[in-house]
DNA sequence: GCGCATTCTGAAAGCGCTTTCTGATACCGT
DNA sequence: ACGGTATCAGAAAGCGCTTTCAGAATGCGC
């Protein structure tokens, strides 16, 4: 049988010939970085419909030593809260016509220092660490050994929520304000005694929202009994688990604050399982502004985060020219919004 | 002042020379690719571990002709359905070392050829189609264009949804299934006057769901009036503003059908805001069980579909070797999920 | 101890592009 | 009509890696 190999592959080279004319001019009326004939131009543009040529991203990185993608690392893509950001994320990459890869570390820091080096070795023109930060020595200094070498080679990276070392630009939720604000907000509907659904001690996002609420509740004269704050995991499950740890211990607070609104829808399952009512017999209010709870019933009081502007912004900042050597720190939410699922006690 | 520019970049070059051996033995020690006698593995291993040596992916994808890419194209990122399926994709892709180029297409059949286009350019392995297959000419006729010459020269795709004219291998939601089988739960329960809250025609999955809901209507002698089908965009607001536009012209169904659950999330909200209470005064059923459904109030009856399952399957089966010109189909769902948001008439 | 098979290493040729650098051509003033 | 200056096209040198190919070193049998 005759070999019908299907056509090789469609190199600039190709198309040139085709055109008649030389690689670099080629290269030259594709990328429009110089004046070329016009008929030569018009040749190129031909040849290269005709063929159907696409360029070799990696041959045009390798030679131009930049590329078009930016690494996003969250811990979990199914997760509203880091689906909502990455959201935003995607908006900007779109308008500056740029790629983002995506990865998950499942909330494990080791693979999210696997992926950051990763993102290196692609050469992404960014790195946005969408992940909470950890608190952690050891983390701390493996990301920061990363990091140091890619920032030095002109890299950018940004990140979203507190980082104890990591000195780069930031997109900081209000968290320890916020959790302020809900707890004084609580407070003003009469509240004294109060439940946490926390989540792993490990991330900075748990302090400061726990942080900022003991504080202001202690500012009151109200204390938060430790065995009042139970802790979970950041998924609906661990709401929901958390929650009826807490209902076993025996609840005494007629307010619960979850620290996140996904750790809240569980809860409120949890508590709705025990035949507890929402707001009537308990309070429930969550921190993020997830889209879907303002759909729930009750709808969910909870400490607003423009998720998807701060993915917006965390891109905006990981493209603006670094200025000097000090890191730039964009705020961002803390605003409390009250809804149905919480009441006078 | 002395230029005290950093170290220049750490190539591999830098690596064998500090290890005294050559590029060629440098490059087999560190992928493993021949056996290198054991002293100067380790002094390479040694000295690219000492420079903190990062492989420039780009160089590796254009000397070897492969890459770790797998590009995924969905509508929205921050959409439940697809964050649930991209979150599949992404377990897959960790398990096999992959990375995942992650792109939202908003809805724009355009932006989602050209997102093929930048893959392909990017060398992708392999390329997923999670955004739902349109019916159009002109659309089909260019995918077409970019995906031929991609598989022809070894790039995999899969797809999820069905797709009119695309060859390609696909994990198939039961949605016409899925769509009768609501239909005969509805039925069952005694409803025979029914709405539906549809999506834009353009879409399979629409055409799909709504085509199977209706024939199965038609089977029990049941006939769905062209009236109390309402189209709305894909989306929760979506879903509010086609009940709104239904309650309006004026209900007449015991069970609206809204052919998503995000939908279906905001004609719940629709039919609070016009105190209809659910499943009381009417019955509502979605379509997908996204995870959040479970966790309203009522929570939702719909179709579920293992979305994260799927999304691990799209890649299983665009990984897997192609095996003739067949291309496979994988079906998925298609069980009715009974919930509290419906009840008899 | 010699020849041959067997490992293992290094030199060098690309992969497909961009970008300098050089040479050719066209255009200007006088 | 001629020298000088702009413009524009092409040759060629990489970018950082993998991989062939050939050669050096080692081991073996007899």
């Amino acid at each position: 049988m005759s070999e019908r190999e299907a056509t090789a592959h469609v190199t600039l080279e190709v198309v040139a010939r085709s055109a008649g004319v030389s690689q670099a001019t080629a290269s030259r009326v594709l990328n429009g970085t110089a004046r070329v004939r016009e008929d030569l131009r018009q040749r190129v543009v031909a040849a290269a419909d005709l063929l159907g040529y696409i360029p070799n991203a990696h041959a045009q990185a390798l030679a131009s030593a930049s590329s078009r993608l930016v690494g996003v690392i969250c811990h979990d893509v199914a997760d509203p809260y880091f689906a909502a950001i990455a959201g935003g994320v995607m908006r900007a990459a779109a308008e500056h016509d740029l790629l983002m890869m995506l990865a998950s570390t499942f909330r494990d820091p080791a693979r999210e220092i696997a992926y950051v080096s990763a993102l290196r070795a692609q050469q992404a023109r960014a790195i946005l660490l969408i992940s909470s930060g950890f608190q952690d020595r050891a983390w701390e200094r493996a990301m920061n050994t990363e990091l140091e070498p890619y920032l030095r080679g002109g890299g950018r990276v940004a990140v979203v929520s507190r980082h104890r070392t990591l000195r780069v630009d930031t997109v900081l939720p209000e968290n320890r304000a916020g959790g302020a604000a809900l707890a004084r907000a609580m407070l003003g509907l009469g509240h004294r005694d109060f439940a946490v659904l926390s989540g792993p001690r490990a991330l900075t996002t748990v302090s400061d929202r726990l942080g900022g609420f003991r504080d202001a509740l202690a500012e009151a004269g109200v204390e938060l009994s430790p065995d009042q704050v139970v802790e979970g995991a950041f998924t609906r499950d661990g709401g929901y688990d958390a929650c009826a740890e807490l209902l076993q211990r025996g609840l005494r607070a007629t307010c619960v604050f979850a620290i996140t609104d996904v750790m809240a829808i569980g809860a409120l399952a949890a508590l709705r399982d025990q035949g507890l009512r929402v707001p009537a017999d308990v309070s429930l209010a969550g921190f993020d502004d997830i889209p879907i709870v303002r759909d729930l019933s009750p709808p969910l009081t909870t400490v607003a985060l423009p998720l998807a502007e701060m993915g917006q912004a965390v891109m905006a900042l990981a493209l603006r020219e670094p200025r000097g050597r000090r890191s730039r720190v964009t705020r961002f939410g803390g605003e409390v919004v009250l809804r149905a699922s919480t009441g006078p006690p």
